[in-house]
RNA sequence: GGCGGGGUAGCCAAGUGGUAAGGCACGGCUCUGCAAAAGCCGAAUACGUGGGUUCGAUUCCCGCCCUCGCCUCCA
């Protein structure tokens, strides 16, 4: 039976289509996900949008793309400026603090970092170079305060990705009334002219000395690894508009060719039903998770389970609860499925033929349908912890529901991660099996109240203890 | 004003032109020195609303209500 083709919602076409690489072999596809500013902790909502690229870069994996996946990081901008100031650190060190807590944050996530991550500073000249084509053809211009501008009349079809109308625009929404500097209130900035907030950073250029306006960045990186054009660009939805609408513009304007096919924008995370603010005291870290005593793997389980991309999720601390009970679930039976797996040396046919690897295929071939591969996921559950109960499930039939389960957890991210059990705690396991042993159950409860102290779960099977970290 | 997303049991959430996955919570049972956990089973009179099309609509069409976004900082 033929593998179903993967699909994937297009913000561009809005609607599901199947993925098309440009790669003549149909083999390699391009990613591009646009990376954070770093200069605070990146909060759950940004890592809501890195799970999800992670779930699409882990999606094409399974369909066997070979992924060239870029994802730059935002080192110059207005408030890593500020914030370095502030701290009186150069901007290189300010920003690499914030770099490494989010590479950190990500491991912590199970995200598989991008093949290449570059820090939008290292590719000034790439930047430049671009300003300059789209300035030598006449679309874009300098400014009176010395700034270089990107005239959107330039391009026709900008407001394409957002089915924008400009004449339709709520007059002064949020326009800045100061900027007269420009021709036109859509035109945006592509290289910002050094001002004495700035301190020492800043770049030469054509244009006298300065830095790159934001949206430049994304093009310029996205190119210069990738290629002018890629097959898939992602990032929140809130970077629909202005962001990728500006980065299509400049992009198109300096070659002339389409420049991404498959726009993949993720809904925002809430919480508790609201917009996080810092004023609403709902914005949370990775790390702030943490402490609250959850694991990183609740966490991506909440992020990925909680909702399909495209929809808002809403997080609660109910939600993480429930993750965690979940997970606690698919462990178990993870446990007993390899139990009852070992000795076999092939997977059972028959099993296999329930459509296991299908059913996989089907739901994430399905714009990404994680929850229809969970519902997939817990009916095989309970179907092979029934059988495990009533003796049924062969050797075999059990390496039938490892390999699929391997081949899942492939995509959902989510394995157990092996912890290592302390020294004092193996000591006090030892002891508590010799009193076991013994029957002395007084000194046994004891001695799980001592284990209990030191952060582990200890509870009684048949086949004697099991222990886990509370 | 323009454009778009939602409204499915107590909570979260898939999905379909033929009366609806799954998770959490809940109840029963099994297991158990106790505890905890786990497993199995079960219940739920769940598709915002008014029309229309249809043999049949939660699903398609029209209207309405509610809700959340975006419309030049934002994942």
């Amino acid at each position: 039976m033929p593998r179903p083709a993967f699909q994937l919602y297009n913000t561009m076409t809005r609607a599901v289509g199947p993925i098309v690489p440009l790669d003549p072999a149909g083999k390699r596809v391009t990613l591009y996900v646009c990376g954070p500013t770093i200069y605070d902790y990146a909060h759950i909502g940004n890592f809501r949008t890195y799970v999800a690229g992670d779930l699409l870069r882990r999606a094409l994996k399974h369909f066997d793309y070979q992924v060239d996946h870029v994802m730059q990081f935002t080192d110059v901008d207005d408030k890593t400026i500020r914030g370095s100031r502030e701290k009186n650190l150069p901007l290189r060190e300010y920003t690499a603090i914030y770099r490494e807590a989010f590479l950190k944050d990500a491991k912590e996530l199970n995200i598989q970092v991008a093949e290449r991550t570059p820090n939008a500073t290292e590719h000034i000249p790439a930047m430049i170079a671009l300003i300059q084509k789209l300035v030598d053809k006449k679309a874009a211009y300098v400014s009176d305060d010395g700034s270089v501008y990107f005239r959107i009349n330039a391009f026709p079809k900008y407001g394409c990705l957002c089915h924008l109308d400009l004449a339709n625009l709520m007059t002064g929404a949020r326009v800045s009334q100061d900027e007269y500097e420009k021709e036109g209130v859509g035109d945006f900035v592509l290289w910002k002219k050094w001002v004495a907030a700035d301190g020492d950073v800043g770049w030469d250029s054509p244009w006298g000395k300065g830095r790159p306006g934001w949206h430049i960045e994304c093009s310029a990186l996205s190119m210069e690894h990738l290629g002018s054009q890629i097959d898939i660009h992602g990032g929140g939805t809130d970077l629909r508009f202005p962001h990728h609408e500006n980065e299509i513009a400049q992009s198109e304007a300096a070659t002339g060719l389409p420049f991404v096919r498959h726009w993949f924008h993720v809904e925002h995370l809430l919480v508790d039903g609201q917009k996080m603010s810092k004023s609403l005291r709902n914005m949370y870290t990775v790390r702030d998770v943490l402490q609250r005593g959850y694991s990183g793997r609740e966490l991506r389980y909440a992020l990925l389970s909680g909702a399909n991309y495209a929809k808002n999720l809403n997080f609660t601390w109910q939600g993480m609860d429930d993750a965690r009970t979940a997970l606690a679930r698919i462990d178990e039976w993870h446990k007993r499925i390899k139990a009852a797996a070992t000795g076999a040396t092939a997977a059972d046919e028959s099993a296999a033929s329930l459509n296991l690897f299908q059913s996989i295929d089907e739901a994430i071939a399905q714009d990404l349908n994680i929850n229809d591969l969970l519902g997939t996921l817990f009916t095989w559950i309970r179907t092979s912890n029934k059988a495990l109960d009533e003796g049924t499930l062969t050797p075999p039939q059990a390496l039938a529901y490892l390999q699929a389960w391997d081949r899942l957890d492939a995509i959902l991210g989510l394995g157990e991660v092996a912890v290592a059990i302390p020294p004092e705690v193996q000591t006090l396991i030892d002891e508590r099996a010799a009193a076991r042993q013994a029957k002395n159950f007084a000194k046994s409860d004891e001695l799980r109240k001592a284990i209990e102290a030191l952060g582990w779960k200890v509870k009684d099977t048949a086949k004697g203890q099991e222990l886990s970290k509370s």
